[in-house]
DNA sequence: ACTAGACTAGACTGTCCAGTCCAGCCTACT
DNA sequence: AGTAGGCTGGACTGGACAGTCTAGTCTAGT
């Protein structure tokens, strides 16, 4: 028998009710958090029944999961392809930098990304998996990315990198500074748009002057 | 009439039974978070009846506040007077910045710690207030702490410091490094000694190089 | 026409929990 | 001795919520 419908209880990928339960219960974990999210709410919001929901995922764990597995698969891949992409035109290492300081910082500051790492921090206790799948998808993807490029720079003598692991984390660890501080506990909700320049600018040139070439 | 005892029912300090209800729901908020943690649990934890705590504090909502309240009052100091304390004794400024930066990690590293923040960023959305009461008492409190020994080293012209708020908040963010971001992911339980004075090395050492005195 | 399966609307169960109430105890001040 | 008030322990209320069940609809393949 040719199956034209996906079968609704396995773990099939598409579906338009799936993706409708998906976005729905991304837009109520994120804003309420996975205890005080309730199945209802999202089921009122996809505009579905709860049945469905339970068809489709089994468990309100198990949604979750998947909620935030799609979160990390999908965001994350943004600053590592754009460092790819800048390293292959780099012809200024400053202006690779910026871009890729940038880059992050949009991404790390969107207000979905903030809730993402909020309700993971949030959750970790309890879904010590899905803090691992973050970690590994955002800050270790990023970090190993990068330290590819500082390994470039340091090998042709442009920059200073003696542990470009180490480095490139903390070239991002300058970028989650005082604003993105204030970002993740719910302060400073617009953020003017100089200030995420600035904070690049800021990072990239202490990290440059750190790693100067050697004599 | 003299009161020998405290009156329960308004905001007073100090009680016996009030420490204890404040330290079993320390416990119980910072290991469950807001939402799961029970009344229920709390009163058997203090050894005291549920009415005894809305005796004391009136709602949920409230004991949580003072809980948050008193974790911000009585953590972040620290840095704030070991990093006074060593500015005066300061004979070398790398030795006073790695002693800086080891008091902080050891600090934020600290499981406690790391829970109120979680905690306090989980429940940001619902409390607001709470959220900026710890930035406050935190990490504003610290980096404008050492902002005033930044400007001084500035001027005595050890270090170059054109914007002292802004690197000290610089300087905090890249000891929140890689290895804070495990821990807060709840990722690393323990940390190994060594890690932790490595991070704060390799923080103050590009923290000096990117600050070094203007010609 | 028949059927299988996805879907719906809503009722329902069981559990958990914040907050209240009450009846009584224990202590200290008068 | 009397009494006021902190405290206890446990019952109780009301509401929220995960997950189940039922009866029935709609769609598409045969």
């Amino acid at each position: 028998m040719a199956k034209k419908h996906q079968p609704t209880g396995d773990s099939g990928k598409a579906s338009p009710k799936r993706d409708a339960i998906l976005k729905a219960a991304t837009r109520v974990f994120l804003e309420s958090g996975y205890g005080a999210a309730g199945m209802d709410a999202i089921a009122r919001e996809a505009g579905v029944a709860k049945q469905t929901i339970y068809s489709h995922f089994g468990a309100k764990d198990a949604l979750f999961g998947a909620i935030i597995r799609d979160k990390c698969g999908r965001l994350m891949p943004a600053v590592t392809t754009t460092a790819a992409a800048d390293k292959l035109h780099g012809d200024d290492h400053e202006e690779v930098l910026l871009g890729i300081a940038g880059q992050f910082l949009e991404l790390v500051m969107a207000e979905e990304s903030l809730a993402t790492f909020r309700v993971v921090i949030a959750e970790s206790a309890r879904f010590p998996e899905l803090a691992e799948a973050f970690y590994r998808s955002g800050p270790k993807q990023a970090a190993e990315n990068l330290a590819v490029y500082l390994a470039d720079l340091d090998g042709s003598g442009i920059l200073g990198v003696a542990d470009p692991l180490g480095s490139a984390r903390l070239f991002f660890a300058m970028l989650r500074g005082d604003l993105y501080l204030r970002r993740l506990l719910g302060m400073a909700a617009a953020t003017a748009p100089g200030e995420m320049e600035a904070a690049a600018r800021q990072a990239v040139k202490a990290f440059l002057a750190a790693h100067a070439p050697k004599k």
